[in-house]
DNA sequence: GCTAAATGTGAGCGCTCATCACATAAGGCC
DNA sequence: GGCCTTATGTGATGAGCGCTCACATTTAGC
């Protein structure tokens, strides 16, 4: 990737986020350094604020990059599953994506300060970054019985077990609860969301009021 | 918190902990720098390494002491609650701790790289944080009809769902779905809760093999 | 009261993010 | 083609960071 013609790089800002994103996959966000994504695609150091304000804004491009493989991953569509499997296969796909790349999951969400309470209000709210996990949870809204409602307590039910067994996960809470094998990590992870699933029953014949 | 008599300070290693732990509370984890840490203690910088090997070290600490605070507010032993109430009561605690100290939370569940994938595999695991949320699971293995068992899938659903909540409400990943006033928003997600109950409910009548 | 261990100091190394004036290339317009 | 504007990359630089070192000072044990 350190291909370079001349005194321009062609699209170096698609270079630092590429960049980016193998130092995080490979060491964590605070590996993602100014210099190193420079030195990367070949460029000088100052290069890189040409294109990105902060280095927390190529952070932020970055996990955005994470959500849109987050989202590739979680896209089900099988008209052959029930509603409830196929709750089960994104949930499924969300923590097998938290378990295989952790630090750009840990990254996505939150994990260094994006845009929480920091010195500046941000005032680019990085539109790619705010939309990026809309598509997954209107899926989930859908898959958890909740008719697509967003904010119905089901679908944040849904989300709230996933994604809380993932980071737990990733963060070594479940030490000697959970195998340490990635593969039987998953599958135990897995197991467990099965017992959930009756709060995503459909309701049928005990609606008793309306 | 500048008392100083003499050439030694008498007790550097809590004060570091003290002024880490406020740094955190105001303005995030990378705010705590080993230096303000040592200034606020009218100490010399390199004074912090006598105390701690690493800043992440100091950063552990203060983490723990974090879990000590949760566990205070989250240990619930109201004997008139039944066993679900008193599930909802130490969530609601966890929660609203969450929405009270958001950068201390996110430090004690990794919100930097405190002992994740990095260079060195952390010879010194510190105890202090190893076995600082094991009461609170204990608890909780017990208030979600586990029987104390850690490992049962009601345990982890529980803990799961909590968490999931915390975490995603920290990130503003529910931005919105949820009130925005944090005292609103623990009521709204506290009634979430509710709806997980039927997870924890005795098996009574339906209890057919065994 | 002397010595050994613990604790604090100040200088300083190498790294970081970020900014500056300046150099170079690309593109629109005639 | 030639010209000017804009976009993009450079090198030097400043300030802050974690961390280490030789050295100063205090405390504690015998």
């Amino acid at each position: 990737m350190t291909k370079r013609k001349g005194y321009h790089h062609g699209n170096l800002r698609a270079g630092l986020v590429a960049a980016g994103l193998e130092l995080v996959r490979k060491d964590g966000a605070s590996a993602l350094t100014t210099r190193a994504c420079a030195q990367w695609n070949g460029v000088s150091s100052s290069a890189v604020f040409r294109h990105f304000r902060d280095r927390r804004a190529l952070l932020r491009a970055v996990a955005a990059e994470g959500f849109a493989m987050l989202a590739r991953t979680t896209a089900i569509d099988d008209p052959g599953l029930t509603r409830q499997d196929r709750l089960l296969a994104i949930g499924g796909a969300y923590l097998r994506f938290a378990i295989n790349e952790p630090n750009l999951f840990r990254l996505m969400y939150g994990g260094d300060a994006l845009d929480t309470t920091d010195p500046d209000p941000d005032p680019d709210p990085d539109p790619d970054l705010e939309a990026a996990a809309d598509p997954l949870l209107a899926q989930t809204a859908l898959a958890a019985g909740a008719e697509g409602d967003t904010s119905d307590p089901r679908t944040l039910l849904a989300w709230s077990i996933v994604h809380g067994l993932a980071m737990l996960t990733l963060d070594n809470q479940l030490e000697g609860l959970v195998p340490s094998d990635p593969r039987e990590r998953a599958e135990r992870l897995e197991a467990i969301l099965v017992h959930a699933l009756p709060l995503f029953a459909d309701v049928g014949r005990s609606e008793r009021r309306g």
